[in-house]
DNA sequence: CAGGTTTCGTATCGATCACTATGGATAAAT
DNA sequence: ATTTATCCATAGTGATCGATACGAAACCTG
């Protein structure tokens, strides 16, 4: 997972593979299948080891502005853990591909695609509890959200401190926050 | 430049470079050296005819806000022109890769670093003239800003439209407005 | 202890990678 | 007109890719 994580799917090797686990390639061939397969399986390790927290902001029982405030918060953290690549394995795993692992790529673009829903369903959650802001839409807010997140992933990966993340997130919060201030205010120039 | 763009560095084979040129391989390797020469070429060129709107942006005798919000909506078209790949050849073109290619990566890091110390600059002179809110500190702005930009670029890889991206543009660009409002207040929680 | 079976690592498969040597065709020069 | 020289596409280089065939060792059974 760790390899995917870092060089991403089609950079990651077979012998890198092999040396990090230990195994003689048949080994890894019994055990899952093909290249293709293997990644699925870190990705699903990935989904239950690292990122939980996005599931665990969106669905705490806390008011709208808190549980992006956790999500974008617990991505600054995550996204910076010591030992580990920096960064969304979803963005670095095959952000760019050749044709043949366009399946892989269409996948983490899915991955991607079900958090920002996932977002916009708490905030559509938030829209019927009334403590979403009325200057912002559900569906453009999320891809505000996602994008954020997507863009942390990048600079995580560029080196970015968990400090200098978290600065950053809390300056995309302040959107929340301002928006909430203001009445009816119109949102666009 | 669109293959490097579209596949990146390492998933774009010369046998694909050589059907779209029209070239032989000897021809490529007399005009450009090697794929490292020419993947350098094809950034030099997307500086030049794809993102003229980051320097115009930066450089305009404009209020800073103004610049940003250049910045931003130009990035929002720059991402999503018909006809080319979405988003950023910097985010795109290496984001993960082999050990073998860590020059490029490294490379095109560099370039994303660049952008955002040029952003930096020019808020730091929007500090200088007061036109940049209190609240809001050069570099972690900077970092925000580069990071929305750099999310806007995977949301356009992801088939966020022109209008989608303008959208969130104008939400992160909130985040000018607003702390330009509030007189002193903290931009931390 | 012998026989049959299963497991497992080495050595290698064909395909493709970036890259280049060579032979033939064309152009230039005498 | 004939020789010389220059270009240039085809064909192939070693290396590495993901994936596997085969021989040896181990193990359970009789």
């Amino acid at each position: 997972m760790h390899l995917f994580w870092e060089h991403g799917y089609e950079a990651t090797s077979l012998a890198m593979l092999r040396e990090a686990m230990g195994l003689t390639p048949p080994q890894i061939y019994n055990a899952f299948t093909d290249k293709e397969t293997l990644f699925r399986k870190a990705l699903t390790r990935y989904h239950q080891t690292e990122i939980g927290f996005a599931l665990e902001a969106l669905s705490a029982p806390v008011p709208t502005g808190e549980a992006i405030r956790r999500l974008l918060l617990g991505a600054a953290e995550a996204y910076s853990r010591p030992g580990k690549p920096g960064g969304c394995l979803f963005v670095s795993g095959a952000l760019a591909a050749s044709p043949q692992a366009q399946a892989i790529a269409d996948e983490l673009k899915a991955n991607r695609k079900a958090s920002e829903a996932a977002i916009a369903e708490r905030l559509a959650k938030g829209r019927a509890m009334g403590d979403l802001p009325e200057g912002l839409s559900v569906e453009g807010f999320a891809k505000y959200l996602a994008g954020v997140m997507n863009g942390m992933s990048i600079q995580a990966r560029d080196g970015a401190s968990v400090e200098e993340l978290r600065t950053l997130a809390q300056t995309a919060l302040a959107v929340f926050a301002i928006e909430g201030q203001k009445q009816g205010a119109s949102s666009k120039e």
